[in-house]
DNA sequence: CTTTGATTTGACCAACTGGTCAAACTCACG
DNA sequence: CGTGAGTTTGACCAGTTGGTCAAATCAAAG
């Protein structure tokens, strides 16, 4: 393994490799699907020579979860309570399409990961998202209490905002056979924006 | 292999008990993830005696699936091109939640598959399934040319619909995890008719 | 009880997998 | 250049996995 000085030259292009590999792989196989010869072929190095970078499987994929995690709950984090309700809640469902687009297979490498029990997850979830969540839902709770949106379960309301974001990167595959030529991403926003806006606007 | 009369009591029981057994296994830990010697020991079976009802892992896995996907798609058949528009889209929503809450295996090893890209999954999907989402797409465009419901992309409104349902299965352990003593299926149906509900309504 | 086909199993195999290790090679720097 | 740390690799290992097979056991019909 590297020593404990500052990485050279080589071990930061050599993990930063292993890393974009390990979430191609992971992200399309799952943990125990993925082998470490895959990732260390689609990273263009041996399996030792990846091994003396990382020091096991685990490792690297504990590592990729740890990074992607932070990453992922920056939208919500960014529901801003001094807002105006409606519109902060248009932009965290646009912000979140977004991601889904963009960085897909971190969406799948998260999924699997949740379809499976969690397993590796299971401690994570539980202390730092449960805490965002119960600070959010308190949050729409207060804007619902003061006529601001429709009333709704605020954790479905969240719930579902995950849902149908993510849902364009985890079923992706399904999707686009579906929609043939069109890409999804075409009508997804629009799509998106008019569901929550007509399901949280006030009658007034 | 059991001969190719009709089976016997024996060959009945013990068939079943490894398709029970398997989507169990497959389903929390896809594919790759599960070994024949773990749907064995579920089945309460030898690995050699279970391999003697099904020629190979893959059989297991492909009988599993060929009989998911018709029950899967039943609830979305059902949906009636004479009935009330509003009512039939959200007793087909109430349909596909109670799936979620009565097979989450199911709905699980249905989307590890998707997740994956659908490697063993792609004929049937692009077949079957394409056939009833263009006829249904085209029944919801027709409710919303008739201004009986209001208007949406008729295919991400069906996306929308099996994302929010599955979702509470696909992401149990997330759902439950976020949601503490709460009982997830409490307030899930009634969350979901009143989106459906405020979104597709007409003004009138 | 005997016979015949259905069922079950222990022993085994080849391929694969995660991981190790000593030896070789490369690089930066004096 | 030389040298020592950083890097790479072929050979190897032990455990796991999907699958086979001959022999043993069981069930049921005569």
């Amino acid at each position: 393994m590297p020593a404990d000085r500052a990485p050279t030259r080589i071990q930061k292009k050599n993990r930063a490799a292993i890393l974009e590999a390990a979430l191609d792989v992971f992200s399309s196989h799952g943990f125990r699907g993925s082998t470490v010869d895959q990732i260390a072929k689609a990273a263009g190095l041996s399996k030792p020579n990846l091994l003396y970078y990382f020091p096991s499987k685990e490792a690297i994929f504990n590592e990729l979860m740890a990074g992607l995690l932070d990453t992922w709950l920056d939208p919500l984090r960014a529901l801003d309570p001094e807002g105006e309700p409606l519109e902060e809640i248009l932009a965290y469902v646009q912000r979140k399409l977004q991601m889904s687009r963009d960085f897909p297979r971190e969406s799948r490498l998260y999924a699997n990961e949740i379809v499976q029990g969690a397993p590796r997850l299971h401690d994570v979830i539980a202390a730092d998202l449960n805490v965002l969540v119960e600070e959010k839902a308190q949050l729409l709770q207060g804007w619902m209490d003061a006529g601001r949106i429709n009333r709704a379960h605020p954790k479905h309301l969240l719930f579902s905002i995950w849902s149908l974001t993510q849902h364009y990167a985890d079923f992706d595959a399904q999707v686009r056979t579906l929609m043939g030529d069109e890409d999804p991403f075409d009508a997804a926003p629009q799509y998106l924006e008019t569901l929550y806006r007509r399901m949280l606007t006030p009658k007034s």
